[in-house]
DNA sequence: GCAAAAGTGTTTGGATTACACCCATGC
DNA sequence: GCATGGGTGTAATCCAAACACTTTTGC
């Protein structure tokens, strides 16, 4: 069998990806960057950068999320890896996707300035981006959808306190449905909600009420019973 | 901000693990090698080796396979990469676990020569790993489940003829569940299978008819209706 | 005949679906 | 009042679970 010094494989670099997504006016966003530099100049690709040599994955991840929103403590998800020896063009790069999901308010445009330009995009309008970067938002979107199925993730997108048919929309858009009111509320029973005596403001039609996702009783629900959140 | 050459970065190395299954005796096995070398020497291990620089994931996975097994043409799924600065003890190694399931009976030992010793191994009786490998096996094992769920690849492990019986007990022994025989038959309706005019062999009790997967079948029906594998 | 597992039918209760209707607000 | 979306109840249907029963083989 062929065999090949461990010294000879130091030739390849490491880098991580943040696929960043928020919800708005009823579709899913992508966070992009516009590339202030080669390669793939001005292209627009996801925020992603060197894993430091000492540097665990996770923690590449909360940096590189904290340098692009200033938001930290954000919950990370690993997605995929990505490893085509041509998928970048100075030399071999594997990359890992992370996904993050965050409130778009919450994030400030201004604290992004190192890129070119920055901007929302929903994920069934993207451009052509830099690298195989359509390849890492697409796959990771499909993890998303999967993900919004059994883990209640859905909520680190809403507002705070958000209306159930915000959260309708979310998961409409979500699975390419159009789910019955009546029904999805029914659906939506078993997830523990905090319903708050406040409604919407600046509607034209009867304000809707407001809730929050009561994640205590969550904790306590999947530990105490064998229920298992599924939408 | 700080920022490093790109040049400084090039002191990783990565490597793939592959983490292979199999069904025997009702419960699901891992296929362990015993370590001819150090570090880790006599421990058991899944088989890995180091990424080739100018070599694919999915080609790195199929040879790291082919060596071991002597099997090419597995269908190979990825799991996740584990990155953690301190897993491998000579320096920093990046891994991505990758998954196959084969049929044990298609697989001789003999193949295996370039390890001390070799072994399948039921996934709820693993002993102490070498690295992290039993956080690999024990993620890359949550994965499966899920995969056996929407994914018809539980065929991958049974025999190319099995009985209905046999398929019972996969699925009993993944799901940690004891079904019910004619709710689990009404429940796998939907699947579509190749009935053949032949019994099982030498059982002193009522001999089980024996079925196989119809892929052409599987496939069609995936194409033309909305129906969805699920278990 | 008996043990053991193969293989199938019936009943029941809970969840999903379709659909209808009433309510609160702005203009 | 009317347009708009918020919010809820009911009946029909589908599906999953529980359980009982018959069949075929070895000994």
């Amino acid at each position: 069998m062929y065999k090949i010094e461990f010294n000879d494989f130091f030739t390849y670099s490491f880098s991580l990806d943040c696929v960043i997504f928020g919800f708005r006016e009823g579709k899913i966003h992508v966070l992009l960057i516009k590339r202030a530099m080669e390669p793939y100049k001005n292209n627009w690709a996801v925020p992603g950068d060197l894993v430091y040599p000492d540097e665990d994955l996770p923690d590449a991840a909360q940096r590189i999320l904290f340098e692009l929103t200033k938001l930290s403590d954000i919950e990370l998800h690993q997605s995929q890896t990505f490893g085509n020896p041509k998928r970048h063009p100075q030399g071999r790069v594997i990359t890992n996707a992370y996904f993050a999901l965050i409130r778009i308010p919450d994030f400030s445009v201004e604290a992004a300035s190192w890129a070119e330009a920055i901007q929302w995009t929903a994920v069934d309008e993207l451009p052509e981006l830099a690298f195989d970067h359509n390849l890492i938002v697409n796959s990771t979107y499909e993890l998303l959808k999967n993900k919004l199925r059994y883990e209640p993730i859905c909520f680190d997108m809403l507002p705070e306190r958000f209306t159930l048919n915000e959260l309708q929309q979310l998961y409409d858009f979500a699975f390419e449905t159009e789910m019955d009111k009546a029904n999805f509320r029914k659906k939506i029973k078993p997830i523990p909600f905090i319903a708050h005596n406040e409604k919407q403001q600046n509607v034209k039609h009867r304000p809707a009420k407001l809730f929050s996702f009561d994640s205590a009783a969550y904790q306590n629900k999947i530990r105490s019973t064998d229920y298992q959140f599924k939408m």
